[in-house]
DNA sequence: GCGAGTTTGTTCTCGCGGTCACAAACTCCG
DNA sequence: CGGAGTTTGTGACCGCGAGAACAAACTCGC
């Protein structure tokens, strides 16, 4: 491989071939890694890289070159082992071992993330769901029991915690991200639709669901306005004769 | 409120210069009518590209740059008009008139759906919430009923609803997407942690709440081994001096 | 009316990311 | 043991998007 290397001494792992991961396949790392796990449900020990970017849905070239950052952990003429390849994403993404998160915000859609066994089924582990409103605090929610707001960098100490999740209205947002940050908190999740603003060095993940769906609104709309035309069109010329 | 939507006269739009925006571009559009929608709330009635990108929390070039794909709706030396370009923005993503969606998967998730007001606020109106699970069925949510499942052709072609939004488990997904399809809904938004595999023409959004998780998780760990490695340099030779 | 100041719209450049295509390397079979 | 077949890893190319810099155009004050 071109990476010229020097290749760290280190020995054991050979793990940082460059060190840095192209952010579009971080975020594709993740889909593998579900993609594998699914398979070694099924009992399947090894596969091709095009059966995994099938299972992926995407491109076995990309697929491919994405594992090339992380190292040569296939075999030519072979494939993939499943167990081997999943350990080593899961090393790479750094979920080998559990996260603590918090979780601020215990409205509705908080109550859904408390009890989403997505969070806690791969890596992650809801230490504590804190909530600025009375009513709720004290309430249990997914087995855990409602803390009060002021109780987050106490928490945070205490659990080592490194990454948060807001799920509080847009107006509360950037409040609870300031707390988070002087709690020492690092990494944001943040569902409220509001612009966070944050020190560098702390990560902000946004998930905004009036926004997806006014992307699928736009294309929608020029679909629509793709239909019109193309009936406009017909009527007048016909399709590609 | 902002969508006087008799506006315009149709006839002076010059609105479709190019007709083809870029995807990212498309993807920020909401953003920055969100932010003039918190202007206009706070009676500001013009803003210039600097202020209007703090608030959106984008460079200032980059949001002109954007604008600039839907026309010329600023006015050099003075800045935008908030009414004025919110429309314009709101009329180009398809939004200025509601859009019916249905919801299908009425666990925890797709309660906190249907109960979240960014949906209805801004040019969404959720019709119908679907379950396959009985117990589900005939409950109200979010002044709703949740009806069944094989409701769900019917309801679509009433309504003309073209977006739909899945919150279903994985396993379940695909079907659900098949039954969408075919019912004639071109637009999902998928929350389940599944792959969905659908015919050209529609267009699917993932929101994947785990996957951010280890996206954050990565950049975490990377910033753990560089403190490491910042405190063994530092002991060797310390940095720039 | 005109110059100074301000802000938009656009052009240019650069780097990241996606795709193709192919050499390297491994297995299998005769 | 060697050749055929298969699959990975990667080099090359291209297009999109981000950012900086600048020209065009508008307002304001005199």
């Amino acid at each position: 491989m071109t990476a010229r290397s020097t290749n760290t001494g280190e020995g054991s792992g050979a793990q940082d071939p460059h060190r840095d991961i192209p952010e579009a396949t971080v975020a594709r790392l993740p889909v593998y890694l579900r993609a594998l796990t699914s398979l070694a449900e099924r009992n399947i020990a090894s596969c091709s890289s095009e059966e995994l970017a099938t299972a992926a849905g995407v491109n076995s070239a990309k697929l491919r070159k994405d594992l090339s950052y992380l190292g040569s952990y296939g075999t030519r003429g072979v494939g993939y082992d499943v167990d081997y390849l999943s350990y080593q994403i899961a090393r790479e993404i750094g979920v080998t071992h559990d996260w603590p998160v918090i979780i601020v915000g215990i409205g509705n859609l908080g109550q859904a993330l408390a009890n989403f066994s997505g969070f806690s089924s791969r890596g992650f582990r809801t230490v504590a769901l804190l909530d600025a409103a009375a009513p709720m605090q004290g309430q249990t929610v997914a087995g855990l029991e409602v803390r009060p707001f002021a109780d987050l960098a106490e928490i945070v100490a205490a659990e080592q915690v490194s990454i948060g999740v807001i799920s509080v209205p847009a107006t509360a947002a950037q409040d609870v991200a300031d707390a988070m940050v002087a709690a020492g908190i690092s990494s944001i999740l943040n569902f409220a639709p509001a612009v966070l603003n944050v020190p560098p060095g702390v990560d902000v993940r946004k998930v905004d669901l009036s926004i997806e769906l006014q992307i699928l609104a736009y294309h929608e709309s020029r679909k629509a306005a793709e239909a019109v035309e193309t009936v406009d069109n017909g009527s007048e010329e016909g399709i590609t004769a």
